[in-house]
DNA sequence: CTCCTAAGTAAACAAATGTTTACTTATAAA
DNA sequence: TTTATAAGTAAACATTTGTTTACTTAGGAG
């Protein structure tokens, strides 16, 4: 007879989140179906609506576990620039950046674009613009934003070979000197 | 009585086309059915399929006419910052980059990130590393694509508000030398 | 053990989608 | 003027979608 599952709320409803996660940075929130999330999370449909009430509450709540900039900008003013571009070059934060890919591949989606307008502007470029100091600090943290966004985009939705071929390395040698200027 | 149309196919394409174009670039692929390119366009659904085949080729045809590279790969090489960042942040050229904000849009669509991989590649990265010459050529190309990407998706889809309230100028300012610092 | 709550299931819902079919009608050549 | 061709229309199609409803059943409290 078949394994008789045990049931547990919070576990199901943690493993419906993380697939989600999963699923939305892959394909996006149009290209993701709750049938997807839930075969993946191997559940029932009707639990994804009962603990998360729709799927706009489900996306929002897989991608709004941020970009950590502190770990960044805590560090010495120059190093901002390899760090910077180490963080989302490195495929070992795959799982950390999962938000982030989700995000960009909902760019068809109007309520997700505004929650990233929203979690960009909050999250990131106020911060930064704030640490950075001088002159234009708004504008050269969202330039720096823009940068990063443009190679998560070229690099991990595109997949451009022209970046993804060559190393981790020779990509910091080029992009942190970039960023860094903006400091 | 209402007024006769007068009936001419290539018109009707043309209207169609055009009118996708210019959906497809507001609200990407998924965000966009046929039924509402056809309101658009003022005409009936099933002409969209009679005259396209597909969505999928609608897309195709809509998108596939591309960003001219010569123009500012042909002037001193000196002004090439200048020139890129220009050429992305100007708003006259606002129905230029349709095809561009419609790929961009539609990054949930694995048929359209496909093609733009492919269009990036062949039209952009590669000719430019040509034109670039020197170490790199490839990831410097590729490099100043993702810039590009990054500040069209932040200005014109997100519409980060740090980046579209200062001026044209002041975000040439900041975006040409970094632009030209890949040279 | 006995229930009662809540976790899980199956089925149905209406709405929207891309696409096709059969029909009507304008228009230009004969 | 007649008529054949093709442009335009209306309706239907099979799917897929998010969400809800009514039902079944596991498992801990009493």
């Amino acid at each position: 007879m078949p394994e008789a599952k045990p049931r547990n709320a919070s576990t199901t409803r943690a493993t419906i989140l993380m697939a989600a996660r999963s699923l939305f940075a892959q394909s996006g929130y149009d290209g993701i179906s709750l049938r997807d999330i839930a075969t993946k999370a191997d559940c029932n449909v009707a639990l994804v609506s009962r603990y998360f009430g729709s799927k706009d509450e489900l996306f929002r709540e897989a991608v709004s576990e941020g970009f950590n900039l502190s770990d960044i900008a805590s560090s010495h003013r120059q190093d901002f620039g390899q760090n910077m571009a180490r963080y989302i070059l490195s495929k070992r934060q795959r799982g950390a950046l999962e938000p982030l890919q989700a995000l960009l591949r909902s760019t068809s989606n109007p309520s997700a674009t505004a929650l990233m307008q929203n979690i960009l502007e909050t999250e990131f470029i106020t911060p930064l613009a704030i640490w950075l100091g001088g002159d234009n600090t708004k504008l050269r943290a969202a330039t720096i934003a823009a940068i990063l966004i443009g190679v998560a985009t070229t690099r991990d939705i595109l997949e451009s070979p022209s970046l993804t071929k060559p190393s981790v390395e020779k990509n910091v040698e080029v992009l942190a000197p970039l960023l860094q200027a903006l400091v």
